[in-house]
DNA sequence: CTGAAAGCGCTTACAG
DNA sequence: CTGAAAGCGCTTACAG
């Protein structure tokens, strides 16, 4: 019954106009407000809703976002960006807006192909979430849409961008190792592989020149190629007596290498991880981590694309949205006497 | 330079009416092959992008579907139905369509209140992913837009739906239990939560059956609420040799707490699982359990929907898609000598 | 306070 | 093979 009523139907029924519906539906000046009323009662006994394809086709406005993941970032055992994307969601729908997800596939970014809901005007702007290879980052820029990269940032880009304090978190994670008495310290990933993985490794870096402790090369240990790929962790020998792991998943596979050798966690090594997903707290012992802050992230990547599209002269450049340390098991206070050197 | 290139465009810039490129465009009948070649041509060149918004208006589809997912199902430690909102957004996009994601808040739930895609138009039909309650399932029944139960489904309503082989599944589960030697089985979960965990129960109960073996009812042990939220398990005493667990969440929980007594898994009891996801490989020991076809379940839905959309009078009642069972280290056979009684 | 006109960009049915 | 006309449902700008 209620099958497909429009404003006219409803301005028929009333016997006025299907412009003085619409002012009335929107609460715009020129309707009395005993008419106003008439006309909403009317409208919501017929179960009037609004064609929002109409108003997009008169206004240019989709009210859709696009979401755009890079598939290695999707795997059956990650599932942070997808956490991300959830909370990305909640927001917009909160301010009228929609999100529609793209899975970027490993051969589309390759080959530079734009997603479908580019080429089917689908949304008003693009949130890249995850960071994408150096070639997809200048297609994602030649569009003339609002676009914001998200967790990820490039130097060269104009693009806006939202992070997580990947520098300050890492940095003050090392100087609570470093404070609970360590000093050999390694840190786990691959600094070419993205920002945030960098940056972590800055941050790291930092604490050691501010407690003057000798950066060890061989203490920088690679977790992954270039592509993100997962390659097998080579541990040095000796052992550090801690290290920073630039994210939970990786601290959980330092772990595992640990207990297969036969070390203990934390007692005979202290292990740290980034993000306080779902490793943190499946592994034993629970992580000491940094929290992530996924539904300020997204809040925040959400009104700064909004106000793009609203604003397309306004810039905001890097928006940086702060963790905090969540202390769990996995970190052992150092005996002095304990010190390999 | 792409600024809203429109057919008219096109149209113009060639001599042609607006008409023509949209048969050349669409590969309709009616226009030379050079002419058509022509066309596209400049549409490449011009950077032409259809506006949907438009071909939305004229033929009255939206080409969106909306998945909503109870907020319950999607907290921090369950990316299940995230990943299978992936796949369905996969297997959307292959077809022309796209998802938009829609969070059920318990509020909203108990309140009867419609997602707002509803009330906006924004979509075609709906996949309601992950069991709702009584009420809210005669609210979906009441829009007059194809929809569809994932992943669960009530009797009562006659609303299509697609689920996993939970029956078989479980049985299956538990034969292969039973010929490891086990006869002192329990189920874990709330036999009146879920559609899945009932009819899973009933698996693990057929098998029973199958080899004359008395159901206790001490046996049956709860894991959560009737609303879904997870309570403290109860372990009974004395322990039976094995546990059947709804889904592999719980699976790691009975396996922390027998640890906790200081039982060891497998040695001492031997627990299965269902569902396959992250829980079942990072827990110790790899959990044994089965495997449900994300990926298959979620192409299923959308082909259904998509039928359903397209020819309003066919129904499919309840589509059954097969998983597999993981084996893995959970289970160990019982030595006769070993039995309780 | 109220409404007639125009237009957003497309496609279907029809005429030539 | 090609195109003029009409209409999908809304809203803005203008006239009364």
């Amino acid at each position: 019954m209620n099958k497909n009523i429009t404003m006219r139907d409803i301005a028929n029924q009333l016997g006025v106009s299907s412009v003085t519906v619409s002012k009335a539906l929107n609460d715009k000046e020129g309707v009395s407000d005993e008419l106003k009323e008439r006309i909403k009662q009317l409208a919501s006994e017929l179960g009037y809703r609004v064609n929002m394809a109409a108003k997009t086709m008169r206004e240019g406005l989709t009210y859709n976002i696009g979401v755009i993941i890079p598939e290695r970032f999707t795997g059956p055992d990650q599932s942070f960006y997808l956490r991300v994307y959830q909370e990305i969601s909640k927001s917009l729908e909160a301010t009228g807006y929609y999100g529609i997800l793209h899975i970027l596939s490993g051969s589309d970014e390759e080959g530079l192909l734009l997603p479908r809901i580019y080429y089917d005007r689908k949304v008003d702007g693009f949130i890249v979430l995850g960071q994408i290879n150096k070639s997809y980052i200048e297609v994602i820029e030649n569009i003339e849409q609002p676009k914001l990269f998200l967790d990820f940032y490039d130097e060269h880009s104009s693009i806006d961008s939202v992070v997580t304090d990947n520098f300050y978190g890492a940095y003050e994670l090392t100087n609570y190792l470093i404070q609970q008495g360590h000093r050999d310290i390694a840190y786990v990933g691959n600094l070419y592989s993205t920002s945030s993985i960098q940056d972590r490794f800055l941050g790291y870096y930092k604490s050691l020149l501010e407690h003057h402790i000798h950066l060890e090369p061989k203490w920088i240990i690679n977790d992954r190629d270039e592509q993100g790929t997962y390659i097998d962790i080579e541990l040095p020998s000796p052992l550090p007596t801690a290290f920073v792991c630039n994210c939970d998943q990786v601290a959980y596979s330092v772990v595992q290498k640990l207990k297969l050798m036969g070390h203990r966690v934390p007692e005979d090594c202290s292990v740290v991880g980034f993000d306080n997903d779902i490793y943190a707290t499946l592994m034993e012992p629970h992580l000491t981590t940094i929290d992530v802050n996924i539904n300020q992230m997204a809040q925040t990547a959400v009104q700064s694309l909004l106000r793009q599209i609203n604003h397309p002269d306004v810039r905001f450049g890097r928006l940086v949205v702060k963790g905090e340390i969540i202390y769990r098991d996995s970190v052992k206070p150092l005996n002095p006497a304990d010190r390999s050197e």
